[in-house]
DNA sequence: AGGTATTGCGCAATCA
DNA sequence: ATGATTGCGCAATACC
């Protein structure tokens, strides 16, 4: 995909270098303008003044009008390259950030766990501290021994 | 923010003519594409045998080929839209995955500070506990209430 | 004023 | 043969 369109005009390299063709716009087909005014020959129609028709042929064969478009034509590719570039760019971004979102989560998940666990021995130590220095209540069970932490 | 360009329906030939292109394609200003040879004086060119013109000029008078064009401009539209859409939505990926990491990142430093708080009290019972336990023959009295930590 | 940068559009070559 | 993509040129116009 991508191939050369036409045989003609531009040297425009397929490595997307392209070389700034001479003043002189030697293309293989080129389209004369030839703007047909197409005469409404509608019911009442009018003569129309053929008098813009040949400027406009002369611009179009102008060495400027060639210029400007030539300049044009490179700021397009130009532009389109850029925004190319950065659909990339971001397209590479949400990956990075994909990852990185990863990375983050799994740290969660293993600070969580050692929270767990921390709280867990915590709580354990806790009761038995607790049945150390008080009176043993000789009754049932333990006090509580529900640890219910969320998360 | 750009805006239609014309108002009317104002299609540029591929080589830059400029035809006002009626829904009935049959109508006003018959732009005769007229392939110029463009390059009278080609180094060492040889003139093109006028055959295949005549083909290629009927089939642009084709109805067939209106139509295929017509189809295919349709598509291209479709897909630059998509396209466009594509990238719009892949921007705003990146900006709630962003979100996201942010979220993840405060999360992380909460639980960091939970734990951290958690281990020194954790340390703290310890030294508090190995003190009792240690000797419980002795008579020893009061666990001790240093806090002999650094920090 | 004079330029570049963007954008919509159509064409043609490819791709699928 | 058909729709989808893609590179490209043109023209309008947005932006300096």
């Amino acid at each position: 995909m991508s191939r050369p369109q036409q045989q003609a005009k531009l040297s425009t390299d397929h490595n997307g270098v392209s070389v700034i063709q001479s003043q002189a716009h030697a293309s293989s087909l080129q389209q004369v303008p030839q703007l047909v005014p197409a005469n409404p020959s509608a019911p009442g129609g009018k003569a129309q003044a053929p008098s813009k028709m040949k400027k406009a042929q002369a611009d179009k064969d102008s060495d400027e009008y060639r210029q400007r478009r030539e300049r044009n034509n490179l700021a397009v590719k130009k532009s389109r390259q850029r925004s190319k570039q950065k659909a990339q760019d971001t397209q590479q971004r949400v990956n990075e950030l994909k990852e990185e979102n990863e990375r983050l989560e799994a740290k969660i998940k293993l600070l969580s766990k050692e929270l767990s666990v921390l709280k867990d021995l915590f709580l354990e130590h806790a009761h038995n501290l607790a049945d150390n220095v008080q009176p043993p209540n000789v009754d049932g069970s333990s006090p509580a021994a529900n640890g219910p932490n969320g998360q």
